[in-house]
DNA sequence: CTGAAAGCGCTAACAC
DNA sequence: GTGTTAGCGCTTTCAG
């Protein structure tokens, strides 16, 4: 009918009049269209998927706090140009195919996978797609914070405050772009005397790092310390206190993200802050421009970074 | 075809034989069928809304720690029973509609929402739905921390440390019977003396309200706070503490719900630990019980609730 | 136990 | 401008 141009908006097929007419007895009738049947004849769904890492527990989804940030965002950005967002954690490709192609879904967007997992997961050729911090997954989109600049801001500001004795702590030992770029960054500000340090991003796993780096702190060997998040800082600060050192004064923790937590712990958290929401909706935007085909190639997008000093960084102890 | 027959594992119409010969196309194609069609010819499309409410930014869905986690599990059990999750910030009843209609879903959650904004959603009648953390929204399923109990043993944790001058703060200017029933708990074990002090559930608001409290406490006037979540509570101690009070040395501090940021803050939160976990599976199955048939009446379920005692609660002063 | 036929609600060509 | 015609890919009666 010339309904279906109504609804779709394909004004200047039908007169204004009967437009009125048809609108009006839309909102009398209560009419919701079915997107299901919708999906089937016009082979788009206005669905996207927003696809996470199952780690081994299952509530482990949505574990960083980055990611529920950027998830939030993502969500907003889509409702605003009328598109759904399916949840769904992944681990195999296989999964991946269960929703991609069984949803028809017109896009995806990856986030919390490392490159190699990126990888793996085999996105369907063709697919829009937008990965989140990462840098694999083939001819798709792409965004980041300004991996580089970041270490360089988190070198620049601890060698500022005297530090000569720097580590750097992260997922070092995945095939992450991300923090390569940002130990690259830090080394280029802080120099090559930087210890590496592999550690996974979780607050246990900084707590373990900080009792492990305790003695080296206390001899003098290391006053400064920078994670590749908030929450494996947050958790090297208790482990660096639980063994009575001091924060900043004795050694300083620099983290990365500027997650809500960073306020919340004590002391509140020296920071590289990369503003979320922004990266949300970038991401969204990255996707729908590729989905519309207003955009033909892919593109990738940095998203600024910069300090925020606290409490946890301080002066090189004398 | 046969073969949907197969498909939908409707064995004892096909013979075995005839089965595995398909089973074994399918694989070989790499079939995967096609959710839209499937949704539109058998009214049921496996896919659940998870609606939460939109705040004034645009970011804050999923504010909330303890939403998160229950998101994760739901999303997890709903997985595992071959359902999808679609994730929507809704703020009117139209909104519902435009999701739960449009995508004809077979069954929603609720999470986030006072009663009274449960009930100005208008769920479509008949649609299974469970709600999270409320208690409004009509014939449907509830899932609850057992809040009487983790009110009265907040009251406990805390009359039995010493403590006579207490302090209750929440969203209790809301229509929300979790907080009611969390007051009332606590003021069974703790006496009618207990204030009630309105506080939103958010960071800031704690923090506004410890600097408001400080003294009150230096004088002698209180010396037990017992907040209706950890992230207020966590504002609470940070607006102590900025004061120059010590927790729990001064004032002790009790939070609910054991969120991992309880463990972030300094002093380690004392807190009501509710299973988040546990929470999101019994949500979903709550749900899917309702969607299949298995139940006819919608049931509610309380979650267990046990005090975690850790370091922001001790001995009253004395 | 297996196949044929109709239709779920909508869009998209194409005539009118 | 407006109505008409086929399907989109699947499930489901209902005959073979």
């Amino acid at each position: 009918m010339t309904v279906s141009n109504v609804v779709n908006g394909n004004r200047g097929r039908v007169s204004p009049a009967t437009a009125a007419r048809v609108e009006r007895a839309i909102a009398d009738l209560g009419y919701v269209p079915n997107a299901a049947a919708q999906s089937l004849a016009a082979r788009r769904t206005r669905l996207v998927g927003l696809l996470l890492p199952t780690g081994s527990d299952d509530a482990s989804l949505l574990a960083s706090p980055h990611d529920v940030a950027v998830t939030g965002a993502v969500e907003a950005a889509l409702r605003h140009r009328d598109h759904h967002l399916m949840l769904r954690g992944v681990g195999t490709a296989r999964q991946v195919q269960d929703s991609v192609r069984r949803w028809s879904l017109d896009g995806v967007v990856l986030m919390g996978f490392t490159d190699d997992e990126v990888g793996a997961l085999a996105l369907p050729a063709g697919l829009p797609a937008v990965v989140v911090d990462a840098t694999a997954g083939g001819p798709v989109a792409h965004v980041r914070s300004d991996d580089r600049a970041g270490g360089l801001l988190a070198g620049e500001h601890l060698t500022g405050l005297g530090h000569t004795r720097l580590l750097i702590c992260g997922p070092t030992e995945t095939t992450s772009r991300v923090v390569s770029e940002r130990v690259e960054g830090f080394r280029t500000a802080a120099g090559d005397r930087v210890q590496v340090v592999a550690a996974q991003t979780t607050y246990d796993d900084g707590v373990v790092l900080g009792t492990r780096l305790a003695p080296a702190v206390r001899a003098g060997d290391l006053t400064a310390i920078f994670a590749t998040a908030d929450i494996l800082a947050a958790g090297v600060i208790r482990g660096l206190t639980d063994h009575g050192l001091r924060v900043p004064e004795d050694v300083s923790v620099l983290g990365y993200d500027d997650a809500d937590l960073a306020r919340y712990v004590t002391p509140r958290l020296s920071t590289i802050a990369q503003d979320t929401t922004r990266k949300g909706q970038v991401a969204a935007e990255l996707l729908l421009e590729l989905i519309t085909g207003e955009a033909t190639e892919p593109r990738s997008e940095l998203i600024d970074v910069a300090l925020t000093a606290r409490e946890s960084t301080g002066p090189a102890p004398a």
